[in-house]
RNA sequence: CGGGGUGUAGCUCAGCCCGGUUUAGAGUGCUUGGUUCGGGACCAAGAGGUCGAGAGUUCGAAUCUCUCCACCCCGACCA
């Protein structure tokens, strides 16, 4: 292409509406331009790079024996409301009534149509296991759109589903995913952990995420560099000391308006972990409390409660139930004396049997000091803990430390759940019905191109990997007067096309150091630059972006053999991180 | 959804607190002409804005008040 009559609006100085390195580089480099919260038009040169990352995605995809198909975006809302997940997902769908008033909805996600294509053509044994793909827009309503493509409201995901008919088969295709992502990942330049991962909304048993280490990314990862365990810090286990086992009485102490953990604390002198959290829920649709108990100083992970309550759900209790339960305001509630028996008691690892803790006493003004698990009260016990940088490991006992990451993929063993409520069922040998066994397997196709910008990036500008970069080799012809470097140009840009490289030429009448910053700026991985210099001697000078190295190289060689002229074209190392 | 912030030329912003010397500005980008040509060149001339929208206060509003809208950031939430 030539840049003359190329739509690359580049921008010196830096937006002002954005924070991250990739937003601001995509912005500046005139990849992306946005249109309104959370949907932004991809221009020639950021669309280039989406391409290359959907065609390395389809071709690991297809090297599994996944099939890529096509499904519609526009979904009638009744398959969701079959599915039971038109209300967990009422927030974020974007919902609207067709001509005729039925209610219709853009797809934030796909399983309910997949399990719609499942039930119409699978029957039987013989017909699985399977595994479809495709590449599609999904629509979000985020309440929060950020970070540029971090978190958009319309984005293209490869969602793949596996289907199956015993959980090793599940394992299996889960494994060939995981494989693939591996594969996907380091072949677009991306560092990425893989992390024991929640599963929400999507339901199932096991998930991991594919994660970008950055300080962009909104998630955070707990690491152990000693023994190499990462998690998702919503599910990551940590340990952590505890006190020691003491029989000291109860007694009830005044602590007039100590509402929170701090406020008692430092009425009573104590440290935070002295003391004891009660978090009320309420259990639907029963509608009956659940007391959460957990050490002061320690937050609970609600993605670990989900888990401990094996997906039953729940909310966040009302002042007055929680004044109903307990006899008191909230802030003076504990786990002695609740006047409603039906409380289901939860209590995290952080309270052990026989260690007294300071609790709310379930009288306003007062908490109550010694209170004991195993003398006083008991539960169920569970790990609800957040951990804390700091912590240690479970597995080896080095301390943990945590990072922020962006999400990049997140592959789930589904199970029955679509399959049982959406009746996608088989026959077996012995012509039994059974729900077939699903996986399902997700990518953010902009993360990959906002996280490879995250993770290769200079003062500068962008630094693509040679495997996702918009365009190989740029060819940067100086001084526009002298013809005889301009036609050298064209006839290295045209035998690079030649050749199968794809090359851009910077064609514009600009200064020769306004053409070197553009050029670095875009990330093209090959620069060729050609002056006064270069047809004197004749010899072009080559920069590699990632290394910024500069050689000389024959015009003659160029021309006469692109690809063996610029070795640095098959180097695999300009395409890892 | 809670908290904070922004909205003035294509872009980045000043002016607003303290209303009137501002005929709304700067830098950059754009147009034309000339010079320059290896790290965002220089000179000259020019085009370009209902100051987010509406209402109000006032002799007078970019500036004060109210309502609304849009966008950004932090948090909550989130395949």
């Amino acid at each position: 292409m030539r840049l003359s009559h190329y739509l690359v609006p580049t921008i010196k100085e830096i937006p002002a509406e954005a924070e991250s390195i990739s937003h601001r580089l995509m912005l500046r480099a005139g990849l992306i331009k946005q249109l309104t919260s959370g949907a932004f038009s991809y221009l020639p040169l950021g669309w280039r790079v989406l391409r290359k990352i959907e065609n390395i995605v389809r071709e690991e995809m297809d090297a599994i024996g996944s099939q890529e198909l096509y499904l519609p975006a526009l979904h009638p809302l009744d398959l969701w409301i079959e599915s039971g997940r038109a209300s967990v997902m009422d927030e974020i769908m974007f919902k609207f009534q067709d001509h005729k008033g039925r209610w219709m909805c853009l797809g934030p996600t796909h399983e309910e149509v997949i399990t719609d294509l499942a039930r119409s053509f699978v029957h039987s044994y013989r017909d699985l296991p399977q595994q479809w793909y495709q590449i599609q827009i999904k629509f979000r309503d985020e309440v929060r759109p950020r970070g540029g493509l971090i978190r958009i409201r319309q984005f293209t995901m490869k969602d793949a589903y596996s289907l199956s008919t015993s959980q090793e088969d599940l394992n299996e295709w889960y494994l060939k995913n995981r494989q693939a992502y591996t594969n996907i990942f380091t072949r677009t330049g991306l560092r990425f952990y893989i992390v024991g991962a929640h599963s929400g909304a999507m339901g199932g048993s096991g998930s991991e995420e594919f994660m970008i280490p950055t300080p962009t990314g909104e998630d955070s990862i707990v690491v152990c560099d000693t023994c190499g365990y990462l998690a998702n810090l919503e599910v990551a286990t940590s340990k952590i000391e505890h006190h020691e086992k003491m029989d000291v009485p109860m007694e009830n102490v005044s602590t007039p308006d100590r509402h929170t953990i701090e406020e008692v604390a430092g009425y009573l002198g104590v440290p935070e972990f002295d003391t004891m959290k009660s978090v009320i829920y309420m259990l639907v649709p029963e509608e009956t409390p659940l007391l959460v108990l957990i050490r002061g100083d320690l937050e609970v992970s609600e993605a670990k409660l989900e888990i401990a309550l094996k997906g039953h759900e729940y909310r966040p209790a009302h002042p007055d139930e929680i004044k109903e339960m307990s006899g008191a305001e909230p802030g003076f509630i504990g786990p002695v004396g609740l006047k409603r028996k039906d409380v289901r008691i939860i209590i995290d690892d952080s309270i052990p049997e026989g260690v007294p803790f300071i609790s709310g006493a379930n009288k306003d003004n007062f908490h109550t000091k010694g209170v004991t698990r195993g003398r006083d009260y008991d539960g169920e016990s569970a790990d609800l803990r957040l951990a804390c940088e700091g912590d240690f490991c479970t597995h080896c006992d080095a301390p943990l430390r945590t990072e922020r990451a962006i999400e990049v993929g997140h592959i789930f063993k589904l199970g029955t759940k679509y399959s049982e409520s959406m009746g996608a069922t088989y026959l077996d040998e012995n012509n039994l019905e059974k729900p077939i066994i699903m996986g399902c397997y997700g990518i953010g196709i902009e993360r990959i191109m906002a996280g490879a910008i995250e993770v290769n990036s200079d003062e500068n500008g962008i630094i693509w990997p040679m495997s996702i970069a918009p365009f190989q080799v740029i060819v940067i012809p100086l001084d526009k007067r002298n013809e005889q470097i301009w036609s050298k140009a064209e006839e290295i840009y045209r035998r690079l096309w030649e050749s199968g490289v794809e090359a851009l030429i910077d064609d514009r009448e600009a200064s020769p150091g306004f053409k070197f910053k553009d050029a670095d700026l875009f990330g093209i991985p090959i620069h060729i630059i050609l002056g006064k210099r270069a047809i004197e001697s004749g010899n072009a000078e080559v920069k590699v972006r990632k290394t910024g190295v500069r050689t000389d190289v024959s015009i003659e060689s160029l021309l006469a053999d692109p690809l063996k002229a610029l070795p640095w074209l098959g180097d695999e190392t300009l395409s890892r991180p």
